[in-house]
DNA sequence: ACCAGTGTGTCAGAATATTGACATGAGTCA
DNA sequence: TGACTCATGTCAATATTCTGACACACTGGT
């Protein structure tokens, strides 16, 4: 903003190469999750669910960033398949617990390998540290944009 | 798969970070393009348009990782606020070369800056060979996935 | 005991993106 | 020249997600 910067190429764009990199991976997941007929964010919801049960359809959302209204649907979905319970129906209102079944569980443990599979194949070309890495910086470029409100103290760590 | 994964913490996943960072961003930078009512597809279509004048709807769409139709829509939009052209109406069945107008050369100008701006703040905690580095890695992942097709030669890279 | 404030689940409507399908034009090859 | 294939633009229908809104339950303070 403050010296001219030249926009150059599309593909030196964070925004873009981060999409690309998004795409690819949701459409490899969707190919190996349709035979056991999943969608993503079926499987997000059921692993989130394995590390971290009891949780409520709304930290549910949080956790798998969607909003409550489709992650009800999704919690539909997989209840009505017998993949997880709700505590019974509570009329209106309260937080409804919710946890896997055996079943549920089985299912993703399928799920799991094919999608870790996938992960590992993306990551195949770089080393193991540098997978390390991508994801501490993946990461920290999140927290410097949801946590914008505060002013961010740089420190600069020497890594290289 | 072979020895036995633990699956570990979603936040060690690679899916996860990268949804986390792609939310961060696209909300980030719909909230920056909203007062200049711009959307994200529409800004992402003014900028590939920009950088490769004259392309048809259908190549836009691939660029911008989106189908025909939804180009389509994105294009419509555009063209009627005269931020675009597409060499009249040619009837039905042909590829129509699209280009910016100078309204939308002004109006991209100004996305463009708050969209790096956005960008900027997001690399902020890396350090200008870790920025460079992330956007290869990450397009390197991309391939790796979306060229599976093909046997991957690994060739280990001593790089660290 | 009362009451606002927060969080949750759910319903309804709108917006957005996708899949499927079709007609048209261009390029290729016999 | 004619037939075939391929790519494009567009229409229609479907699916998925989000925004807005409401009722209910728990918590805090008064």
């Amino acid at each position: 903003m403050s010296q001219g910067d030249v926009v150059g190429p599309v593909d030196e764009s964070v925004g873009y190469v981060l999409k690309q990199a998004t795409i690819a991976l949701r459409s490899a997941m969707d190919a190996v999750l349709r035979p056991l007929e999943l969608t993503v964010p079926q499987y997000a919801c059921l692993e989130v669910l394995d590390q971290r049960p009891g949780l409520s359809g709304s930290e549910l959302a949080r956790a798998t960033f969607v909003t409550r209204q489709s992650m009800n649907l999704v919690l539909q979905g997989l209840q009505q398949r017998g993949l997880l319970t709700r505590t019974a129906v509570a009329g209106h209102g309260k937080a409804l617990p919710t946890e896997l079944t055996d079943a549920g569980r089985v299912q993703l443990r399928a799920a799991s390998l094919a999608v870790h599979s996938i992960e590992k194949q993306m990551l195949a070309p770089l080393t193991p540290s540098a997978q390390q890495r991508l994801l501490t910086d993946l990461a920290a470029c999140a927290a410097a944009l949801t946590g914008e409100r505060h002013i961010q103290l740089q420190q600069h760590t020497a890594d290289d």
